[in-house]
DNA sequence: AGGATCACGCACG
DNA sequence: AACGTACGTGATCCAA
């Protein structure tokens, strides 16, 4: 406690930490449901496309091998059937991940098979298979939520993970499908909008993403237009993809090189679009450089809470530590803010009267969503005052925008 | 033989 | 290599 004291973390642990135990206590307890028998029937088409897509790729690499190894995986792609490796892994060996096996898509039609290889059997082995199983008595899943895992102050779940569940595209919003409310409820969904983003521009107080999230336009289309020297309504939609990758890039600190490869420009062209970048948001450049500089001569960078990360290989005489502590400096203050931000507001939630009344309880947190469980009748009514204590657990320089969906499946409440 | 650990790949925010 | 996580599978290591 003097520890705690001494380094001003005292009111962090008290008043934020400590209170949020008996939450995730709840949360853990709780649980979501699952529906068995849609778990049941998308594993058995699941495992039919695996079983014909593993007969198919044998027969395409000319011999069985196991497609479960990268090892083999590589052996076949690189040395059998000759095709020409793109990249390597941080070990040294020949890669053969997503990214770059679909700059080897046209070479060979085995290609194509391996890559919807990998994401059905990512979705059985991971999932389908799994998920069930941890099922209790209760006909609900219960996870672990740690309070104690994140360099930033995230929190992270796992046995099983609820914060990884696919999403994306048509197979990731039947997965969502299968988690439900339980009979007689219905299910809830909150998410913030664009926080980090939003932290972001809170603490750098730029003048443009500042008035962008007042007047609540479109953030990207509004980066596109200073840089591209357009109106925002006459932005393309590539250039509002590059503003995109460009205001999250930013949040980590990307580099020209991961930002050529993201839009297939060259290097060049990524240092130019940088530097125009943070010419015309000079305010951001400002903030960066500052806070760099304050964590290098403290040794650690503070979130909007009081959070400490200590982050000594800023000193590092190697480049590469050196720069990786600069962006992660950057990125825990974004990061670790945000997730004050849903902290404080899942405390909001656990105390509020009216939810209480309403029988409604918070059943995940996946970061910047929290998601609700009430009784039918309650549901809408609890929704609102959800995002209500959302949007108004604090007040930064910009308004927190919160999203709202709620459904009997947690794919509905999207 | 079998548990521990590393490497790889990949799901999410 | 652009930040933060969890986890399944295969490959490899190694103490009892």
């Amino acid at each position: 406690a003097p520890r705690l004291e001494a380094a001003g973390l005292d009111r962090l642990m008290r008043s934020l930490e400590m209170p949020l135990v008996s939450v995730l206590v709840d949360m853990e307890r709780a649980g979501i449901a699952i529906d068995q028998a849609a778990f049941a029937r998308f594993l058995d088409e699941v495992g039919g496309q695996i079983e014909a897509l593993t007969a198919r790729i044998v027969d395409l690499a000319g011999g069985d091998f196991n497609l479960r190894s990268a090892q083999q995986m590589a052996a076949v792609l690189f040395d059998k059937l000759k095709l020409k490796p793109a990249g390597k892994t941080p070990g040294g060996a020949l890669s053969t991940s997503n990214e770059v096996l679909e700059r080897l898509a046209g070479q060979h039609p085995i290609v194509d098979a391996i890559l919807e290889f990998r994401v059905l059997e990512k979705l059985r082995s991971t999932y389908l298979e799994p998920l069930p199983r941890l099922t209790g008595g209760d006909g609900r899943i219960h996870t672990h939520f740690n309070q104690l895992a994140t360099a930033t102050g995230r929190l992270s779940s796992s046995g099983p993970n609820l914060q990884n569940i696919p999403v994306r595209g048509p197979q990731g919003q039947r997965m969502r499908a299968c988690f439900t409310a339980g009979p007689g409820n219905l299910l809830a969904s909150a998410d913030y909008s664009q926080v980090e983003l939003r932290v972001l521009a809170h603490f750098s107080r730029e003048k443009n993403l500042i008035e962008a999230f007042a007047r609540d336009e479109d953030i990207h289309a509004r980066t596109a237009a200073i840089l591209f020297d357009k109106e925002p309504g006459q932005v393309s939609a590539d250039e509002r993809r590059s503003a995109k990758t460009i205001n999250f890039g930013l949040i980590y600190g990307m580099g020209p090189q991961k930002l050529a490869r993201e839009l297939s420009i060259t290097m060049n062209q990524a240092k130019e679009f940088i530097e125009r970048y943070f010419a015309r948001l000079s305010t951001l450049r400002e903030f960066y450089d500052n806070l760099v500089e304050e964590a290098r001569q403290s040794g650690f960078v503070t979130t909007l809470a009081g959070r400490r990360r200590l982050l000594p290989e800023l000193h590092s005489r190697n480049q590469q530590m050196a720069s990786q502590a600069r962006r992660q400096a950057i990125n825990t203050v974004i990061q670790g803010s945000a997730a004050d931000i849903i902290k404080m507001a899942m405390l909001a939630v656990a105390r509020d009267a009216e939810l209480h009344k309403l029988k409604a309880r918070l059943i995940l947190q996946i970061h910047d969503e929290l998601v609700l469980e009430a009784p039918e009748s309650a549901a809408e009514h609890a929704g609102a005052r959800l995002r209500a204590l959302m949007q108004n657990v604090t007040a930064l320089a910009v308004p927190l925008k919160v999203d709202l969906g709620t459904g009997f499946t947690w794919a509905q409440a999207h």
